[in-house]
DNA sequence: AGCACGCCGACT
DNA sequence: GTCGGCGTGCTC
């Protein structure tokens, strides 16, 4: 082996004999709590090991999958040790791939074989699939013989295809699967194999940088121009594709993914998981002729497997994916894009806690690639992350056509309030009255599922609360249920209070979606609505279906939950009504205000895109807040600086750094003393403060007592140092977890 | 983390 | 008499 090709393990000896058996050392797909989660497995001499090699590997008695990361030194022929299952046929990890895999880990305190699952998420997508026994019409077949019609029908149909398994050639030829077996007995039909990844071969798009490009408008084109530049160069460079709802800014990630194509590599677009509805798959292939592979938790396992070699493969020029496509094993990356960059989705506490955006900007960087976040309302982190030359802004400021931002108006609750137990104030009421008679659509928005969030006792005070969980439960009509929205537990809405036992004595309290739609049928009987939530609406068809009701006119009202403020475009909506625009601002939520001022943007540029102007109206009781004045004033740059300067005067993200340690156990009483044990080991250091013990935000969740701790340190510290330090100084009971969050989203 | 082995309660 | 709870321990 050549010094050239670094990947490959020096395993000759002076005569150029392969000096075998291996002892490889395999990082595997699991979350292994010991040493680097590396085993050693032995390789017999008909293979040569190479570092990024993707192999299966038994342990206890299961098999998972992993990857080569080196040769043991130790004893080959060990009797402990045990031989690999299996090699994966795709292509290996680049050695920038495992470092990239080992920083996240680092960054995140993840075991690294849980990010490497991340990567190798399904064992039997490493393996080709089996060969499928398919059908052609045997060779010397005179089809004179006396076969009856069905028969030579049959054997028309297949003559002129490729060869079909048994159900596909009973489905397209309209006859039984018995039909086509006896065929296949009598002689008529011969058997080969197929392997079913031979129509994938090719990849699809490959003449999709052809398609002419749509004309852009001169920011579009020249943000177009930016990226283009940057793949040429092929060059890390982070963007920030900046502009309103309705700029374009999807045209242009096209225009670059297109160049991407046209260069041979792999473009990869994150969405939130929500926002991959069919709609966005039927504009991608509306500009590039073909549909993206797609990857998210909807896939059933076929689709999941099929996906996955291709994307492996390099055979899929394009993928769009939730934020767990970010991790999978392209082999020729060329472009990220982040859509919705300020979603607060890309983070997300799963098997291993990070931020998606962040750690697409990461591999961006061990990529050499640039990377494309688009959005119309930067998180503040990006805004800070531009400010301090890290991130190039490519501004989109006009606004196509001739649409434009509505009008923005608030409602004083306390000086205009609804009546009880309604809450729509009749300044609103009277708005969309407005809107009804002109025919067109109203929305209102409200990010509160179900029927009333909270239900309480008029005898006793008792609130129903969730058994596994300390959170409220959640009234739902449509199933006369009480949801917890923690942990999914579902009972019956009981009769009587199960404190008191009084007879309905029940009462809800507040307003959900639900209840939203019953108020807004007594007060308008004749306007027709639909509701928008994802306890109503579950399926991409059923999503397609509401679509398609309200671009039809079929609805006059729409109500929906935060689901509806991801890219859909109703042209015929005049108004939009936030609710309770409060809402987000409640409980001490670091980004509260943002996620405010980012829903309403949002929202508000649903209202008035064809053309007229639409007109959003908030519900406050609060409209003296910042935000909503900044809101009103359509100031972007007050708000953004305003609550810069909250942030870095707290000493807050990105200003600062936070971390969490979250230990829960069942045993109360235990976690209390592992608690104060990690608690009396803290460590002191001038620009770290150590808060807690205290009650994590959900004290009580599916069964299990939390408590936490909070970590606040100065933009420079190593917080990652500090927390691994202070936690191998105390042991913990192995029945208390132990959960590490590098920047929470939650801790109010 | 999984997954098995292993010892104590409510049920076909 | 079993199914099933989760405590403990191991994985090359």
């Amino acid at each position: 082996m050549t010094s050239s090709e670094p990947d490959m393990l020096k395993f000759d000896n002076a005569d150029g004999k392969p000096l075998g058996p291996y002892r490889v050392k395999v990082m595997l797909a699991t979350a292994l709590p010991f040493e680097g989660g590396v085993l050693d497995y032995l390789l017999d001499d008909e293979n040569t090991p190479r570092i990024g090699q993707i192999v299966i590997a038994p342990l206890g008695n299961r098999s998972v999958p992993g990857v080569i990361v080196g040769l043991s030194d130790e004893d080959p022929m060990d009797k402990r040790l045990k031989p690999l299952d299996a090699i994966s046929d795709l292509p290996d990890l680049s050695a920038d791939m495992l470092d990239t895999l080992r920083w996240v880990a680092g960054w995140t305190m993840a075991p690294v074989g849980a990010v490497l699952k991340m990567v190798l998420p399904i064992k039997d997508a490493l393996l080709p699939p089996k060969g499928q026994m398919a059908w052609r019409p045997a060779p010397d077949l005179s089809l004179e013989a006396g076969i009856t019609e069905k028969r030579r029908a049959v054997l028309e149909v297949l003559q002129d295809s490729p060869p079909m398994t048994t159900s596909d050639a009973a489905l397209f030829t309209g006859v039984s699967k018995a039909m086509i077996t006896a065929m296949a007995k009598d002689g008529l039909l011969e058997a080969v194999t197929i392997n079913p990844e031979d129509q994938d071969a090719n990849p699809i798009l490959g003449k999709a940088h052809q398609t002419p490009s749509l004309t852009l408008t001169s920011a579009q084109d020249k943000a177009a121009h930016a990226v283009k530049q940057a793949l040429d160069e092929g060059c890390f460079t982070p963007f920030v594709l900046d502009g309103v709802t309705g700029s374009g800014k999807t045209e242009v990630y096209f225009e670059a993914i297109a160049h991407t194509i046209a260069q041979g590599r792999q473009a990869l677009i994150l969405l939130p998981e929500i926002a991959l509805s069919p709609a966005m798959q039927e504009r991608f292939k509306a500009r590039f002729g073909d549909f993206p592979v797609v990857w998210h938790s909807g896939l059933t396992p076929h689709q999941r497997n099929r996906a996955y070699r291709r994307i492996a493969k390099g055979q899929a020029p394009v993928v769009i994916g939730a934020r767990s496509a970010l991790f999978l094993p392209y082999p020729n990356l060329g472009l990220i894009t982040v859509d919705e960059e300020h979603d607060q989705s890309y983070k997300q506490d799963d098997h291993v806690p990070y931020q998606a955006r962040d750690m697409a900007v990461m591999r961006a960087k061990a990529e050499d690639i640039p990377v494309i976040l688009a959005t119309a309302t930067p998180s503040l982190e990006t805004e800070v992350n531009i400010d301090q030359g890290r991130y190039q802004r490519l501004e989109l400021k006009e606004r196509i056509g001739t649409a434009e931002l509505p009008d923005m108006a608030m409602i004083d609750l306390r000086r205009d309030p609804p009546p009880r137990q309604q809450w729509l104030a009749p300044q609103l009421v009277q708005e969309i009255e407005n809107v009804l008679e002109q025919g067109k659509q109203s929305l209102l928005f409200l990010n509160r599922r179900g029927y009333a969030p909270l239900t309480l006792c008029r005898t006793c005070g008792e609130r129903l609360t969730c058994r596994q969980c300390s959170a409220w439960l959640v009234a739902h009509k449509r199933d006369h249920a009480l949801h917890c929205h923690h942990c999914g537990h579902r009972t019956r809405m009981p009769q009587d209070c199960p404190s008191c036992e009084t007879e309905g004595s029940l009462v809800p309290c507040g307003p959900g979606v639900e209840r939203l739609s019953d108020e807004v049928k007594s007060l308008f009987p004749d306007a027709r609505q639909a509701v928008l939530s994802s306890d109503l609406v579950t399926t991409p068809a059923a999503l397609a279906a509401f679509t398609e009701d309200v671009l039809s006119g079929a609805v006059d009202i729409i109500i929906g939950t935060q689901m509806i403020t991801k890219g859909h475009h109703f042209p015929d909506l005049k108004l939009v009504g936030v609710v309770d625009a409060d809402l987000g601002l409640a409980g001490g939520d670091l980004r509260a205000a943002e996620t405010t001022w980012q829903v309403m943007v949002q929202v508000a540029g649903r209202a008035g895109r064809s053309g007229e102007k639409g007109k959003a109206v908030l519900q406050t009781m609060a409209p003296e807040t910042p935000v909503f004045k900044a809101l009103m004033a359509a100031d972007r740059e007050a708000f953004l600086t305003a609550e810069k300067q909250s942030r870095q005067i707290a000493g807050m993200p990105p200003y600062g750094r936070l971390a969490s340690i979250i230990l829960s156990g069942r045993d109360e009483a235990k976690l209390r003393e592992s608690g104060a044990l990690l608690g009396q080991n803290r460590p002191h250091f001038e620009d770290v403060a150590i808060l807690g013990p205290a009650p994590a935000p959900m004290a009580y969740l599916r069964g299990r007592h939390r408590i936490r701790f909070l970590i606040k340190a100065k933009r420079g510290v190593n917080v990652q140092k500090i927390i691994a330090d202070w936690l191998k100084c105390v042991t913990l009971p192995s029945s208390i977890r132990c959960q590490i969050d590098i920047d929470p989203y939650h801790f109010m």
